[in-house]
DNA sequence: TAGATTGTTAATCGATTAACAATC
DNA sequence: TAGATTGTTAATCGATTAACAATC
């Protein structure tokens, strides 16, 4: 299990998706066709430098005077991400979370396609979410097979989630996106994002009390 | 807005965390008393000087030979986030990702204490999630002053979302848990988690082009 | 005591910021 | 041209890792 993605580091892929976001709505609004690197530093509350090193780091050059295209900065973060080479994920556990996750949709502009929904509980097996049947997770090896998914949603228990994952895995997935408040153990070759609401509690947590106590 | 938190910062708020995690676990199992430091490293995938550089900064001492006593630790983590300090929240949004999040039992032993829900749909008003009636968000202001409720979380759509926090923020929201895919712009003062499920999608996507790429 | 593990100082590493010439 | 903005080199800063004496 490898937490760190070689090549771009975390840091920077959470800025390029920030970077994303802001020049995919400007482009949207049609609020110009060029951002200079300071108004995009200005509003992330960074330096311009950052901004002009992290886009030469996935090869946009920008013009002196000008600033950056933003269509063509845009279309480099899809490049660099690989949003345009699409892949699909199955999703197991369709409870709350899991069906509010697989009617989420967004996910294909970023190049995600959920091609399967698995539940163990016979009761949710036939209801229909997000335009797929929720299946019997004893079918997942079969249709991980026939879409040639390579990832896996995990949205179960936490109590059911390492099971879950060991069942993924052996049906050839390579890598996990685990909404279970728990963590995994598996094998190295097998890409793991763990999505615990804690750490965004401890940060709200944390800072409330930091603020409560005179030092916000 | 301030993004980035004083004090202790994000990477080590994220690492006490998965200490937590870790280590809540082992007393509930009862596998031990105490642990090294080289343990908690092996598990996450790190340095064991870094744990001890990690607890030293919230104060707990380790014992040469034997290690650090799991309780502790444990401890000294919830008193460094403030998680016997409770809170209040507001939750606005009751849809599918609002009231799975209401629904949510664990958020009290991190000191969160959900007071409201709220809806703008009059169709969504009145039923009941995790225990609560959903109100008219007309009556924000009215709860989060009965309840001293400090932090908002926002679970609208996209485009509502600005509004909402408006309306949060001059009721007197002091920290806003932004589950809408879009930035906020708010006060200086007013502390903001966002929990764009894009930046886990950027990640993934990532891994997973690389690998084909053969880089992985 | 010998061995294991801590706490802490020093060294390394990488990421961010500053400075500034090059460019339009 | 003058002014604005880039790209890049150098400096700074902070975080991680290595080394090792202190401790049980």
């Amino acid at each position: 299990m490898r937490n760190a993605p070689d090549g771009l580091r975390h840091a920077l892929l959470e800025r390029l998706m920030h970077y994303y976001h802001f020049l995919s709505d400007v482009t949207e609004a049609g609020l110009g066709e060029t951002v200079t690197s300071g108004q995009v530093a200005e509003l992330m509350h960074t330096d311009d430098t950052l901004v002009r090193k992290d886009l030469a780091a996935i090869g946009v050059r920008g013009l002196p005077n000008v600033g950056f295209k933003c269509a063509e900065v845009v279309s480099a973060i899809r490049d660099a991400l690989g949003f345009d080479h699409p892949y699909r994920a199955v999703l197991i556990g369709v409870g709350r979370l899991g069906s509010a996750i697989a009617s989420y949709r967004g996910f294909s502009s970023y190049g995600l396609e959920i091609c399967g929904l698995f539940d163990k509980d016979p009761v949710k097996v036939g209801l229909v979410g997000g335009g797929l049947v929720v299946l019997p997770v004893q079918r997942l090896a079969l249709v991980v097979a026939q879409h040639h998914a390579s990832m896996a949603i995990i949205c179960v228990p936490a109590e059911d989630a390492q099971e879950v994952a060991d069942l993924a895995v052996s049906a050839g997935i390579k890598a996990i996106w685990n909404f279970a408040a728990t963590d995994l153990v598996l094998p190295d070759d097998v890409f793991v994002r763990h999505e615990h609401i804690s750490v965004g509690l401890a940060v709200l947590s944390y800072h409330l009390n930091q603020a409560a106590r005179g030092n916000g």
